[in-house]
DNA sequence: GGCTGGTGCTTGAAGTTATCAAGCATCTAG
DNA sequence: CTAGATGCTTGATAACTTCAAGCACCAGCC
């Protein structure tokens, strides 16, 4: 029961751009909640898979790495995030979670209500549909490699 | 067919803000090559699909509305924009996009190659069924409130 | 060794975004 | 007509964002 309608790409980018907007919505709400901005958050966000250096964050949020000095600055002062000198590079800064910064964004992430509301809506087969598609549409290569 | 299996919210959830941030981040350069800011563009975006007044504009981009003002005073003075006043209650401002401002929404859109390339690795039947379950859970219907 | 070019991060300047409090104009209810 | 609510704007303050410039470090090369 695939063919609802003849979607062309338009439209489901159109749609796409909608649902990012429900998606940031949400999370920004939710880091506005532990007084964190957007930017912030995010930041916590890519953390929460594991330690980065300046430059990776810098990429995977589509901004100037000088941007990044000033965020992880504020994260650095309040405790949520500390960063370490590279061991093989002493140019390299990683950055990563402190125990509380992975404390906040798990609250972050709970708190997103909506989003979740929505996944509800899908049924676990729809759900591991959609993951499967958003998978090869926006990651180079699967998680199975 | 990928066949993941057993994928929960979190999983799920995770990799939408991975796929959403890559949408994000393909529209924010193909904005910045029309000299627009990420705000700039999404207004633009909102704005395609018809006029809109400055409270409607700032619920849907999540912002205050008087945020709203600044960044349609910055578009008004390109040109790209301009406030009509509402017909029914002077107070409103409806904001609408000139030829112009047209012009270069569908330039940014046609921009982003990233993308476009990623849902083309969808079949026609694929991207019926990503529309579908990603409009079931993303956009509210008035189903039963 | 010492040079040279390239990379990673930070600083400073300038503009934009974001929120809040306050204000004006207008609408609506009573 | 008055009172309260709504739509938008202004001003203040902080954060975000980019760019150019600079420092520290790495790599290759004579």
């Amino acid at each position: 029961m695939t063919g609802t309608r003849g979607v062309d790409t338009a439209q489901l980018m159109e749609l796409l751009s909608v649902s990012l907007g429900a998606y940031y919505g949400d999370f920004t709400v939710a880091a506005a909640s532990e007084n964190l901005t957007a930017s912030q958050g995010k930041t916590l966000n890519v953390l929460r898979r594991g330690p980065a250096a300046m430059r990776v964050l810098a990429s995977i949020l589509s901004c100037d790495a000088s941007n990044m000095t000033g965020i992880v600055d504020r994260l650095e002062k309040r405790g949520l995030v500390r960063r370490e000198p590279g061991l093989t590079d002493r140019r390299v800064k990683n950055v990563v979670l402190t125990d509380e910064g992975e404390r906040v964004i798990d609250v972050i992430r709970g708190k997103m209500h909506t989003t979740r509301a929505g996944l509800d809506n899908l049924s676990a087969d729809e759900r591991d549909t959609l993951y499967a598609l958003l998978e090869r549409a926006f990651t180079s290569q699967p998680t199975r490699v």
